[in-house]
DNA sequence: TTCTATGCAAAGACTTTGCATGCTG
DNA sequence: CAGCATGCAAAGTCTTTGCATAGAA
C-alpha cells in the first residue's frame, strides 16, 4: 500500500495525517492482520521509529472510531486490531493465542434473532475457538 | 437453587465444596445471568460476606476451568462469567455495556468453515452487537 | 498431619490521562 | 496564533501472585 493510498484512506475517514499516524497505518493496512498495540509498538520501534506508546494506542483508538480498523475483544488480556474491516469472521487458536479470519463465504447465518426492544444492530461476528488436535 | 444441589453441582465439576465457593455458586447460578467479578464481589459484600477479592477471583477461574460456568470476553475492560454453559450466543449492549442471551432456536448456522490444519474446534460464538435505536 | 483454600497486600499487564512541548493550518 | 498531536510519566483498571494463616480430609 504506498503513500498516497495511506494518505487517502485516512483522510476518507476524517483522520488528519500526521507522521505517527502514517507509520501506524502504514504498519497495519499493509495486510489482513489482527495486531496488538503493544506489537504495533514493538514493530515500529524495531524499524526505529520513535513514536510513544501513548500515541500508538491514542492513533488505533482513533482509528477505530472513525471505522478504519476494527478492535476485536476476544484474547481476554488485550485488544487486538483488525485491518480487515468488512464483515468477516475468525477462529481463535486458543493455545498460541493467533486469530485468523473465516473466509466469509464459508459461514452463513439461517435466521436472524429479533433484536431486544428499543435497539438497533451494529455488528454481528462469529469467533470459532479451536485448539491443538 | 438449594444447597443441597449446589454441593452437586460442585461436586459434579470436581470442585471442593468450601464456604466461599458455595456463596459464589449460589449467587451465580441461581439465574441464567453474566456477571464480572467485581459484580460478584460487590453483591457478596452487600450481603454481608466477608469473602476476599483474590478468593473471587481465583474462584471464577477454577469455575471457568472445570466447565461449572463460562468466562466471557466481551467487554474490553472486563471478564464476564455466565451462569449458563450450554451453547447459547449473545447480544452486548454496547451503549450499557449489558449482556443478554440469544435464545438457542431464534440463530441457525447454514455452514461450517473447514478448521485451520491440526485444530479442532472448542467453541462456537455468535456475539451481536446492539445499541439504542 | 498434610494438603488445599483464604486473605491481604503487592505486583503485573494493559490502557488511559495530565500536562508540557511541538507542530500545523 | 489557535488548535490539535505527541511524548513522557503517572495514574487507573482489572487480574494475578506470594506468602502467611486457617481450614479440610
Amino acid at each position: 500500500m504506498s503513500r498516497p493510498e495511506i494518505l487517502g484512506r485516512l483522510r476518507q475517514h476524517d483522520v488528519l495525517p500526521t507522521p505517527q499516524r502514517i507509520e501506524v497505518a502504514e504498519l497495519l493496512l499493509k495486510k489482513p492482520q489482527h495486531l496488538s498495540a503493544d506489537q504495533i509498538l514493538d514493530q515500529l520501534r524495531g524499524n526505529g521509529s520513535r513514536i510513544s506508546k501513548a500515541t500508538v494506542y491514542n492513533t488505533l483508538n482513533l482509528f477505530s472510531e472513525q471505522g478504519l480498523v476494527r478492535q476485536l475483544n476476544v484474547d481476554p488480556s488485550r485488544k487486538f486490531y483488525d485491518s480487515t474491516t468488512h464483515v468477516h469472521h475468525h477462529f481463535y487458536h486458543v493455545d498460541t493465542g493467533e486469530l485468523s479470519d473465516i473466509p466469509e463465504h464459508q459461514v452463513g447465518l439461517m435466521k436472524m434473532p429479533s433484536l431486544p426492544a428499543g435497539t438497533v444492530q451494529e455488528s454481528l461476528e462469529i469467533l470459532i475457538k479451536v485448539r491443538n488436535k
